[in-house]
DNA sequence: CTGTTAGCGCTTTCAG
DNA sequence: CTGAAAGCGCTAACAG
């Protein structure tokens, strides 16, 4: 055992079948009975198996794709990534994961590095504004799906999510509850632009005017963003409602309301983007009373939708397509955390 | 541009030095200062990159490890795998992700379809008892790091952490803060064995009988750890110090605690073996006073060691070896979730 | 449906 | 240090 691994050579010997009918029988296409049989009983006997690497060189598939994404400790990913993979290898293919520090240049090193590599695809969550690098894979015939990010002027697929609108509904509620004065802190990314967009755009349909002062822009992982919302808190004319465009600016909230023992509602209302429990052994975070109220995405599902978009694209290589977008739905989830300042 | 990828050959011709030459010099062999030149002038001109599979077929070396895990979404995991692929990426090496999803077989499955990809080495976190599938591999050259585990009748290399001295010496200080009834609740791995080992050696030694009633075993993922928490609490002689021998077991108690507004450490003294918040975006629960006290894991460097000695068994594939395990220290916090009975 | 015949692009003896 | 030659194991026309 172990050791001597047989080849296809072997089992054309051992079979007496030609080796290129013996590899269409492995690739699933019909063979006489008959040689099935003889196949099928070498192949046992000898214990083969075949060479992925010499099999990929002619047909040029790997059966692998990469997962390029900014950082899988933030709670985010690993849900994205865990079904992901579970679909990819359902249906053989590896996922090979890469991390890349929220370190712009460094991702556009590693895909290409992938791209080298010979995957047959790639799924993305890009740190980049300028989506030249997903250009240069599309150009080279490697489908690429971009994870929560839509770049203009580039014909990619993507999965995202309803984040205008899913903001604009959830903040109609809260104006309905008698939240007037409200404010936000969000970060740089691209889905905090979209999510800040329906919160104003939810205000001003209903005959509010959005207090740019009261809509503090930071960059993430630089600022803490404790300060901003402390500084909310702090004004004269304090917003009732507080929107968190993330999740980190939900923790932010978190860690001001534990430190000053905030009274949530009577303080300040809360709402947020992205569910803080993301994590299954975190869940202990509903004991802490009252929930924020929140907008959740389906990260089990994105993960799903990407592989399938993914697999549909690796499986047909030379098939033009048109690039799509599969928007999911989040789900809002109103918690005592808002307030219900008026009657209804 | 894109399309047409030039080969060896193109370089051959467009350099007027020889493949084998040119092989040679990719691999960083020496050349003449002349042929140097004239190989880099034909890279540069053709935007030649190596072919890896038809390099790996030939040399069996594919530059990438397989890393096969119960569940990414355990908190556990992200940042040791973060640094595992940080490691590995900068020598060139591609990871390889299998998340086998807590299934004992499917992890047996997929160790064997790694195997059959021609990775060139393995870590796992095995949810096996037995080694077989690991031999297995073992048997075929291919290298594996085991996490957390140590299988005794296998000669493989391993990372684990000080379970049972550090949790000796962490029971051995709460003693001596004058608490003699010490309760536990464990699970059914491994490392749970360990530690609940140090435990006990830390009472007998210290005069102390633990009292087997006390001591409850747990099937993680089945039962829910609050109920046996509860249990705990509400026996006549409740002990005074809870020891919960890992992170969801410490969850557990976080939860009772909430659920119950239980007083730290008035009502009862709790100590944990690992972090609750691991997670960087889940420090907020330091702002839960008191913390718990707890014994923490390195994870980062766990990941760190798993890549440096993996990458010395792949780098290395004829050299034979004495299979070794590292055992990494851990970090005691002591907070004040742990009463002081005694004056000392 | 089958066997023959060429390779895929790179590595690796082997002589020189 | 170099080049020629012989594959690595499998796939993919091609003719039958």
């Amino acid at each position: 055992m172990g050791g001597i691994l047989s080849t296809i050579l072997d089992v054309e010997k051992e079979s007496g079948v030609s080796k290129s009918t013996i590899s269409r029988f492995l690739h699933g296409n019909s063979v006489t009975d008959e040689n099935r049989v003889k196949i099928e009983q070498a192949i046992k006997k000898l214990h083969y198996k075949m060479n992925p690497i010499a099999s990929g060189l002619k047909s040029s598939k790997t059966f692998t794709v990469g997962a390029v994404i900014p950082d899988i400790t933030d709670s985010f990913f690993p849900p994205i990534i865990k079904e992901f993979e579970r679909c990819m290898s359902e249906n053989g293919y590896n996922v090979i994961l890469s991390d890349y520090g929220n370190d712009a240049d460094r991702e556009i090193k590693q895909l290409e590095m992938l791209s080298d590599k010979k995957v047959d695809g790639l799924v993305v969550a890009t740190s980049n504004t300028k989506g030249d690098h997903i250009r240069a894979c599309l150009n080279e015939n490697l489908p690429v799906i971009l994870l929560d990010r839509l770049f203009p002027d580039l014909d990619c697929d993507s999965i995202t999510v309803d984040n205008f609108s899913a903001t604009y509904e959830a903040v109609c509620e809260c104006i309905k509850l008698g939240h007037t004065n409200i404010g936000a802190v969000y970060g740089h990314f691209y889905t905090d632009g979209e999510r800040i967009r329906g919160l104003q755009k939810a205000m001003k349909d209903n005959g509010l005017k959005p207090d740019p002062d009261k809509m503090l822009k930071l960059q993430l992982m630089e600022e803490a963003p404790e300060e901003s919302i402390a500084k909310l808190l702090d004004m004269k004319d304090a917003p009732t409602l507080l929107f968190c465009s993330n999740v980190y600016l939900g923790i932010g909230a978190l860690k001001v309301r534990l430190q000053r023992n905030l009274n949530i509602p009577n303080d300040i209302s809360v709402l947020v983007f992205d569910d803080i429990a993301t994590f299954p052994n975190h869940d202990y975070i509903s004991y802490i009373k009252p929930e924020f109220s929140n907008i959740t995405q389906p990260l089990t599902e994105i993960g799903k939708y990407a592989a399938e978009l993914l697999l549909e694209r690796v499986k047909n290589p030379h098939r033009k397509y048109e690039a799509v977008n599969i928007e999911l739905k989040t789900r809002f989830k109103l918690t005592g955390s808002v307030a219900k300042l008026i009657k209804t």
